[in-house]
Order: C-alpha cells, then structure tokens, then sequence
RNA sequence: GCGCCUGUAGCUCAGCUGGAUAGAGCAACGGCCUUCUAAGCCGUGGGCCGCGUGUUCGAAUCACGCCAGGCGCGCCA
C-alpha cells in the first residue's frame, strides 16, 4: 500500500505540479504516531515548498485529490505544517486478514528483486572452552539476524570460524598436558597462558591412552599435535552441542587449519606484494593499511615465520567473497572494533569493495544476580558458562533478554529477572499473548462454535470488526514484512522484538477492555465468525514473529494462579 | 593522546533514512477477576532528550566542539 501510494505521488507531481521525474525528492511516506493523523502521512508538500515557490499546504491541497483516486482510500486530509494524511477504509484493512490466513507461516516473508547472497559469521570462539555468558549476545544475535535476512528474501549462509590453527589451541593442549603431569605426580606447571578451568583437566583425562603415550617424559611436537587435534574436536563438539540447544543453527564450521592448508595465503600476499602494499620490516612482513584508511601498517607474517591471526582471518574473508557471497556480515564484540578498518583495508587493497563487511559489534553484557554483578575471577578460571545460564532461566528467556536492547548497547543481564515468571519478565508477557489467543480458540471449538477457516473468505463479512482496537491490530499486523526488511537490513533485531510487545500489548488490552462487555465469543454469530478469523490471523503474526526470534510460542501456558505465594 | 560505542522519566531502555504534542517496561500511587487464563487491563504522577554552537520550514535524530562512562590502540587472538 505504501507503494501504491508512492507511485500516486510522484505521477501526481510530475503530471500535475510539473516537476520533472529526476528532481523528484525523496519523500516520505510514514505511518504517523497519532492516529488522527491517518494512516499513512507524506511530507512531500513541504519538501516541494521552496521549489515551486508556493505554501507547503497549498501543494498539499493539489496533492491530495491524487490519493484519493486509490480505491482503498476513504479520504485525504491536509495538515499540521503541510502534511498529507491519507485514511484507508476500514474494508481495505480487513481483507488483510485473508492473506495473514493464506500466507500463514510465510505471513511477513518478502521476496527481494535481487537477493542478496549473504554470509553471517558469527560466535566464532576459540574451540579452547565451552562458550561462555559472554558468548550468548552475539550467538543470538548473529542467530536471529540471519533469520530476518533470509526471511526478508536474501539467501544466508551461516558460519562459525573454528581458530584451530594459532597460539590459543596451543595453550589448551599445553595445559592439558600439564594436568596430566600432575595426575601423575610429575613436576611442571601451567604455561603463563595457560587454561585453569576444570574442564582442561577432564578434558586431559578423557583423552585416549595412546595419546599420553609420551608419559611421563615430555611430548614431542608431533604427540603435542595429536593431543591438540582431540582437545580441539572435543571442545568443538561441546561447543556444538551448547549452540544447538541454545537453538542456534550454524551451516557450516569453517577450519583456520583447513584454510591454511590451501594456497589462499599465499596467493593474497603475492597479490598485495604485486600491489606494492606490503613490505619487510625488522625482519616481519607488513601490510600497509595505514594507506588505506587504518591508523598503522599491520603485520601479516611475523619474524618467526608464522602468521598473525589477521593473516588467516583475512585469508578466510576473501575465502568468503570467492564463494560468491557479495555481503560480508561478521558479530563481534565490541572490543574487537578496532579490527574493522583493518579488515576493510586489506579488502580494499585488494581490489575488494570494503563495504562488502558489515559488522555488528556488540557491546558487553554484565550478568546480574539479584541487581548485584556476578564476580569471576578469571585467575581462579571460574567462568560462567552459556549452558548454565540458559538452563537456569531458560532458552527463551535467555534469547530473549540478550535480543532485548540494540547491540551497540551495553547491556545488563538480570538471572533472578529473566527467571521471575512475573510482569517484570517480558518474555512471557508476549507468549502468554500468543497463549490466550490459542486458548481463545481451543475454547470456541469446546463450545462448539464454528472456527471460520481460508474457505470462507469472500462467504464471510469481516465488516463486523469495527471497533478501533480491532482496526488498529490489523494495521499493526500489516507492518510485519517491512518490519522485518528493517530489522534484517539494518542488523537490529530487537526491532522485531519491540515490534512483538506492541502488537501483544494491543491485544491484550483489547481483550481485557471488552472481556465482560462485549468478549471475543459472545454476541451475534456473524460477529463471532469475524473475530476469530481476527484471533486466526494474530495468532500467526505472533507465532511467526517469535519464530524469527528462535522463541517458542507455547499454546497454553501455566497459570500461576492469582492467590499464589507458592511456586 | 588517538579511535569506536553510549548518554532520553527514579531504574532498564525504544525512538527507523530529520517531521506533527518524546514513548515502553519496571518502580510509586489508585482502580478492574461469578462469564474467552489477572503471567492480563485501566488510570495518575514523573523529562534541560549530557552541555553548547551550527545546518533548515522543522533537530532526541545531522555536523562541529566540550563533558561523563565503557571499550580499544601487540610481531595476542
């Protein structure tokens, strides 16, 4: 409808105001915060106003008979400074409810002219430990942005680095083995690098025998690499298994080992040598980024011949791009923003479009317990792990929470909170929405009240949805699909998130505002038919929107009953 | 010192690419359950949108400068 508008607009201005159709301004057309403002609302007149010379309101007055040419338009009023309302009719709005029911799950799914081929890489953690707290946001948020992406009709493919190759796995199978010395007693201590966690030594222990072999002398590099090999896939796996139940999908888990192995590093640095970019210093070999934007020369190959992480990560990017993936969408933490123009530089430097990455960087998130921040002491290795926290509130709850703020937010996360099943939670105030709605309807069919389905659109009259609530959650339900283009194309998927607590509050007011005078299941059969295929279509739109969240929609939820200290 | 992020109600945060009277949740206070789940709803109070200048028909939003907090500035990853 937007759209439609749009076209009415501009043919408007160049047929009838004469602006030729390359000076058109970009104007906007909005759904306005007031709802006596329409709606949708343009602010063309007044962008014209200089231009042509005239009163914003006078171009508006011209403007308007235009609009209301459009056969769902019921009238266009000129306002306020020279805004244009524009008012559907309510039938125009209800027939959307026909095609929430016949789109169903797909209900908010576009289709792009050109889709984008989109990788999202995200989490991405040293397979040296099981993921920690720290690791959710951005598991979540890689998770949910890849799901807008493909929702909103780009192809996505999502990726987990595995950082097998460098210093950090190296540390793990060091501090493996000296768990292992000191299970048996022999001398030595933990590498200063070293791993502390409990898991290091379990992990050690669950080693195969022939693995240990080198026991009780010390291992040479080629046990060391073995040991190493099964410390990593071990770790990995357990990572995995973290990923999956916290109902994060990853289509595939892309190996630094793997990657170096190929010829791809070999071939970048010749090609940004042939570019005269990349030069010999104290006996390292640099890459000139400072030319390209980034504050310093950065080194790729260090003076003892191995590579810096930037060297193989850049490797893997470019990996990506000849995969054919034209956007480059990476999460990472905040404290890693400094690598972005580094990043940028290196593509650029190779004849790469720099903008081809985006980056979500996503600031902190402190974990609370009761208001008061949970302490670790890193020296003692006590890490809160992921697991434990969705476990302990929840996997809804937990993705939730982490979705809840904009990622350039620090955040804080409450467990006490996101485990109260309280008002404070919102978690379950929007799945309790999507509860009631189905509760609504097991209801209806107990009493033996027909529940219209698609067959009956065009038999059935809508026209008994005429109260301003009822309107106003078919309005809100139209904006899903471009709801979710937003949210996909900007990477902020709380925006979805925010969007579910409107079109539920909504609800739940209109609800309890005519739940003893005029309820969903009372009145005039006509009236009853109406309302459930209203209750049908925001019992998809709700389900469809938590889907994107990776959140449950529970058909019933457990009432915690009103005079309840217990529990 | 330089760079990035943040600064909006008592607290936690939304506010889309500049639009009309700045919002939500929590907390506080007052109401609403014989009838579709009260994990809900309705109402009241609460604001120098960090500060200043500029851009323009119009600025919480854009630019510049300050102030405050967080993070980063390795031949670490």
């Amino acid at each position: 409808m937007k759209e439609r508008l749009r076209a009415a607009l501009r043919a408007a201005l160049t047929q009838r105001l004469g602006v030729p159709p390359a000076e058109l301004p970009d104007f906007s057309v909005e759904v306005p915060n007031l709802e006596s403002h329409g709606d949708f609302a343009t602010n063309a007149a007044m962008l014209l106003a200089k231009r042509l010379r005239k009163a914003p309101r006078e171009i508006a007055g011209l403007l308007g008979p235009a609009l209301q040419a459009a056969p769902e338009v019921d009238r266009v009023e000129v306002a306020g400074p020279g805004f244009l309302n524009v008012f559907l009719k309510a039938d125009a709005w209800r027939a959307l409810l026909w095609d929430v029911l016949a789109a169903g799950a797909d209900y908010g799914r576009s289709a792009r002219e050109r889709p984008a081929r989109v990788m999202v890489e995200f989490v991405s953690a040293n397979p040296t430990g099981p993921l920690h707290f720290g690791h959710g946001r951005g598991a979540v948020v890689g998770d949910v942005v890849a799901r807008l992406l493909a929702f909103s009709g780009h192809q996505v493919q999502r990726e987990f680095y595995v950082n097998d190759a460098g210093k950090q796995v190296r540390n793990l199978v060091l501090s493996m083995v000296h768990w292992l010395r000191k299970d048996r007693g022999l001398p030595g201590e933990l590498p200063a690098d070293g791993y502390h966690g409990a898991y290091v030594a379990d992990l050690a222990r669950a080693a195969p025998a022939e693995l240990t072999r080198f026991l009780p002398g010390e291992p040479d590099e080629a046990s060391l690499v073995a040991l190493e090999r099964f410390g990593v896939a071990a770790m990995l796996d357990a990572i995995r298994r973290d990923l999956d139940d916290f109902g994060v999908a990853m289509d595939r888990f892309s190996s630094e080992r793997e990657l170096l192995g190929s010829t791809r590093l070999a071939e970048l640095l010749q090609e940004l040598q042939a570019r005269g970019v990349y030069e010999e210093r104290d006996g390292a070999r640099w890459f000139l980024a400072d030319r390209f934007g980034d504050e310093k020369p950065r080194v790729l190959i260090k003076s003892d011949g191995s590579h810096t992480y930037f060297a193989n990560d850049l490797a893997y990017h470019l990996d990506k791009l000849r995969r054919g993936f034209e956007r480059l969408i990476n999460v990472w933490g905040a404290d890693h923003h400094g690598y972005v123009p580094r990043m940028r530089a290196a593509l650029q430097a190779l004849g790469q479009p720099p903008e081809a990455l985006e980056v979500i960087l996503v600031q902190m998130v402190s974990l609370l317990r009761d208001g008061q921040p949970v302490v670790l002491s890193k020296r003692a290795g006590d890490i809160v792990t992921l697991r434990e926290v969705f476990e302990e509130v929840g996997r809804d709850a937990a993705r939730f929470f982490f979705l809840l703020r904009g990622s350039d937010s620090q955040m804080e996360f409450d467990l006490e909170l996101a485990k109260r099943r309280s008002m404070d939670n919102p978690v379950y105030y929007v799945q309790y929405g999507h509860a009631r709605l189905c509760s609504i309807l097991a209801r209806a069919r107990e009493r033996g009240l027909p529940v219209p389905g698609l067959e009956s659109r065009g038999a059935l009259s809508l026209a008994p949805l005429e109260l301003p609530e009822e309107l106003r959650l078919v309005k809100k339900m139209a904006a899903l699909a471009e709801v979710v283009r937003r949210a996909a194309d900007s990477c902020m998927p709380h925006q979805v998130v925010y969007y579910l607590q409107e079109l539920t509050a909504d609800f739940h007011s209109y609800y309890t505002t005519y739940g003893k005078t005029s309820p969903i299941l009372g009145g005039p059969a006509e009236r009853v038919a109406a309302r459930l295929v209203l209750v049908l279509a925001l019992r998809q739109v709700v389900a469809n929107s938590l889907g994107l969240l990776g959140v449950s929609a529970p058909e019933r939820m457990e009432s915690l009953g009103a005079e309840g200290e217990e529990g």
